[in-house]
DNA sequence: GGACTGACAGATATTGAAATCTGTCAGCTG
DNA sequence: CAGCTGACAGATTTCAATATCTGTCAGTCC
């Protein structure tokens, strides 16, 4: 299928896998179809990486932190601190939800990646908290906010939106009123924010 | 097993469903299971249900209810708002920890029973946000609160905490810290509820 | 000699036949 | 005759055999 000629790289292999995955969901995605994709025996796939489950976190990995540079980019701009709060959030939830919506199956897939994956997602989640810190530091630095601990409040936050951006709950992203829902706990968050 | 000499009522059929359940957990537990614990045939069952899945339903009903019958005399009490959204987020929180501390197997059974009940948690989820309003428009009555939307601002609560009590998130209670994250978040809505 | 192959052992998944379960109902029983 | 039984058909689950996959490694090929 793939050009056999190239020279097998960590970054092809993790492409042929995302697009076997694709393909054939994550119970009959194999090693030996990603080998397949890639012209080569699947010996050489282990070569670069040690095992199956190394390999699924790779790729889980890759996906999660383009949904992060993403979000890094809101957090490093120049509005206020409260407008910067509320387009994260809304940035975070709309990526969800875009994904969850348009195409369910890849979704699903990468949601039983996460759901294996040891500290891929640990990792993700301590990125994502670390971002929200920063915006809240921003905030009180500038005396928009009332925050003792930053880092627990960026928690808290994170926690209390949880309905809006854990996998758990895509099946109600897709229905009327979620929107308003969203809104009314960011509403009431940033009133418990502001000074 | 139990006395079979007794008239077979849909309570002793919803009493002998919990045995069964307990001991042999959601995948196993027959309708066949049920009548033998009771001493009849199992066309007796559904003599009272007219489904398995009915029979079921019925038993997580109850499970439901008696949650929301502890957290009704919350509502119900003489604190100020304040304290009674305090303590009934709280009680919440700690019926639902310790049932699913106290005995996992039994609790992943509900959590499957739920899973796959239509609309007794739809009913159940109605209810405790309903308790939740009540709470809330006291608050907004006697100037406490500030909420536009009695109701929607439950639901924002309800939501807020979900981390809290979603089964789903069982395996977090159990952790250290997550008591301190309870705090965080509640600390921070009521900081937003306040006037 | 560094990258790759392919045969292999043990682990995991698939399959289809046999067993069990669900839901019905004609008939028994007290 | 109201409540219960147990045999039954179709649906679902179990189980064991069969097939496929994972991970290794001695050997091949530039």
């Amino acid at each position: 299928m793939a050009p056999p000629t190239e020279t097998l790289t960590a970054e092809r292999i993790l492409e042929a896998t995302e697009e076997v995955l694709r393909r054939h969901g994550p119970a009959k995605a194999t090693v030996v179809d990603v080998a397949r994709a890639l012209g080569v025996s699947h010996g050489s796939v282990y070569r670069h990486f040690r095992t199956k489950a190394a390999l699924r976190e790779a790729v889980t990995k890759r996906w999660l932190d383009r949904t992060s540079e993403k979000l890094a980019v809101i957090v490093a701009g120049d509005g206020t601190p409260e407008d910067r709060l509320r387009a994260w959030l809304a940035a975070l939830f709309e990526a969800k939800r875009h994904k969850a919506g348009d195409d369910p199956e890849l979704f699903a897939t990468y949601t039983v990646l996460t759901d294996e994956s040891g500290t891929a997602v640990g990792e993700h989640l301590a990125d994502l908290t670390s971002q929200l810190t920063r915006i809240i530091q921003d905030g009180v630095t500038a005396g928009a906010f009332t925050a003792p601990d930053p880092a627990a409040t960026a928690r808290a936050v994170f926690q209390a939106t949880g309905r809006f951006h854990d996998p758990g709950y895509a099946r109600e992203w897709q229905q009327p009123g979620v929107e308003e829902e969203f809104t009314a706990v960011v509403d009431l968050l940033l009133r418990g924010l502001l000074t």
